[in-house]
This record gives C-alpha cells, structure tokens and sequence, in this order.
DNA sequence: TTAAAAATTGGCAGAAACTGCCAGTCAGGT
DNA sequence: ACCTGACTGGCAGTTTCTGCCAATTTTTAA
C-alpha cells in the first residue's frame, strides 16, 4: 500500500460512489490502473465494503445511546456467550472490547427512551451474566465522518 | 418514506456500491422507479452519502480510543469554541454531545499509545477550558455494522 | 552503469449500467 | 363512475465499466 492507494482510500470514504474516472482524475491515474487498485484494495479486506450513511433522525431512530457494561465472569464460555448474543442484536450497532474498568461499550439506536427501556430489559438482561450496566445518552452530534485522518 | 424506501436503505447500507439494477431487483421494482427513489432520498438527505469501510489497522491507525470529556464551564462562548475545535481535529471521527455526568465522548484514531499522548497534548489541552478527560481504549471489536434495524 | 525482469500504466473495444422521457397504471377523493 | 396526482415500467442515447495487450516505469542483480 502506498500513497496512491491512501489517495484513493481516503478518496472513497468521501464519496463511496464516485465513478472509477472521476476517482482516476482525483488521484492522477487512468481509469484503468485505478480500478485496479481499488479491486486490490477489496480482495486484500482493505477497503472492507461500502455503505450508505443514513439519517438516523429522518428513518425513525433518533436516540443514540452509549452503553457501558460489566461481567460477572470472565471465563471463556461466558465471554462467548455475552459476545454470541451481541451480535444477533440488530439495535446494537458497535460493540467495543475496553480496557479499565468496563468490559463492553455498545452503540444502540432507539426510537425512544421506552424503547431503551425494553432494549435492556429483553435484549441485555436476557443474555444473564452481567454484573452492571451504565447507560449514557447522546443528544447531539457535534462530528460524524468516515474519512480516516491523513498518516503523518 | 414508506417500507420500499426503508427496504432500500437497507440494501444500500449493506452495499453502497450496488448496482441500481441489483437493487431494483432485491426491492421488486424496475430500475426506474427504484433509481428515482433513490435520488429522491438523497436529495431529501436522509441518505446523506455513500462511503468505503475501511481496516483501520491496516491503514496504519489500529488504536481506537473513547475520550469523555467534561468542560469547565457551560457558557455559549466556550461550548462553541471546543466544538469548533473538535470538529477540525482529523483524528477525531466522532464527537457526541452527552447527557450525564459527562459532556462529551469522542472517539478518536490513533497509530498508537504514544499517537494518543500527542494528541490529547497537542490537540485538545490546547482548545482550553477543559475541566477532565478520561480516556478508554478498545482493544477489539466484536461488532461493527451501519444497518439500521428493522423497524418494528 | 547497464541490462534483464517484474510490476505498473494507458488505451481500446465490447458489454453493462445509467438516466431522462413518455405512456400506462393504481389509489384516493368527490 | 370520474378525475387528479403519484407512481410505475420500458425505451434509447449516453456514460461508465472492465478485460486485454502493448508500452512504460521501476526494481533487481550483475
């Protein structure tokens, strides 16, 4: 992976559907060299897909909440279990392994508090094992971008 | 937006780069009126773009870290100036604006520990104001999609 | 420094996809 | 039943994609 091909990374995750010749323009290549190297760039799991980024407000889910949760135990099975459950969960849309104090930072979208409320109580709880859960609400988006920062 | 809207919404977060025949085909529609859907989507901006997923470990930035931040003070002044800052900060790809304890969460790339010492140095002691910082990393990932759920 | 080998590039052409236009269809209201 | 408005599907000209090959650049080794 070189320069050009950062280029073009950082060029697609601005506009994921630019056409091969306007993406061959941005980053001074023909069209066909480009294409070859976006092509490279998927079969090595670089560029892993694309996405449309969607109005979460606009298509029905406005509240974003950050959960923070904590295990009982943390043997193997139980570890494999929480995280098996997790990602069957089509609300939870991030799920982080963290370091310190928490086991597990999720990002849930809701369409509202009650909404949570039955998130917790049939989704999470469910799942057994837990010894704490710290809910924070996002209400505000300050910054949100895809586009990876340029390496120094 | 009915539920053929909602359906290709889904389909375009799964593939943002699927073709509109593909799409028409997956919605039951003809290419057509799916197209014009789409667009009108956009234009209504609840699709707001289309952008590549890429491996942020091997793009060269595999350190994740979540940044929740308290400001000193809560005057119109101070709010507008850290988020102006925030909002340059290349690194930083999302910052919400938090109920809680805590006013801020940010999540921010890095290429490592050291990577995150510079920044929080370089870039956020210096906007000012800050009353604490706490800082969490991610050391894995055991979900990560943009498909919104169903609504139910 | 030179020469051979490898990787990358650019152009071309057939195939695929996009997109604006128009007539036909369906749903809701009077 | 009729009218209105919104949506649909098909068509055709245009644009874009993409596999192939020769030419160029870069790398490697002598």
């Amino acid at each position: 992976m070189d320069s050009k091909d950062r280029q073009i990374i950082r060029a697609l995750q601005r506009n994921g559907r630019i056409t091969n010749q306007e993406l061959a323009d941005e980053v001074s290549l023909s069209p066909s060299p480009c294409l070859r190297r976006v092509r490279n760039l998927e079969k090595a799991g670089i560029i892993r897909g694309y996405s449309a980024e969607v109005d979460e407000k606009a298509y029905g889910l406005p509240v974003t909440v950050f959960v923070r949760i904590k295990l009982e135990r943390h043997n193997e099975e139980d570890v494999q279990r929480f995280e098996s459950h997790i990602q069957r969960i089509d609300e939870v849309l991030e799920c982080h392994v963290m370091t310190g104090a928490i086991d597990y930072q999720l990002r849930v979208l809701v369409p509202d508090l009650e909404g949570y409320e039955d998130f917790v109580r049939a989704r999470i709880h469910t799942i057994g094992g837990i010894a704490s859960i710290d809910t924070s609400f996002a209400y505000g988006v300050v910054k949100k971008t895809n586009v990876l920062p340029k390496l120094s």
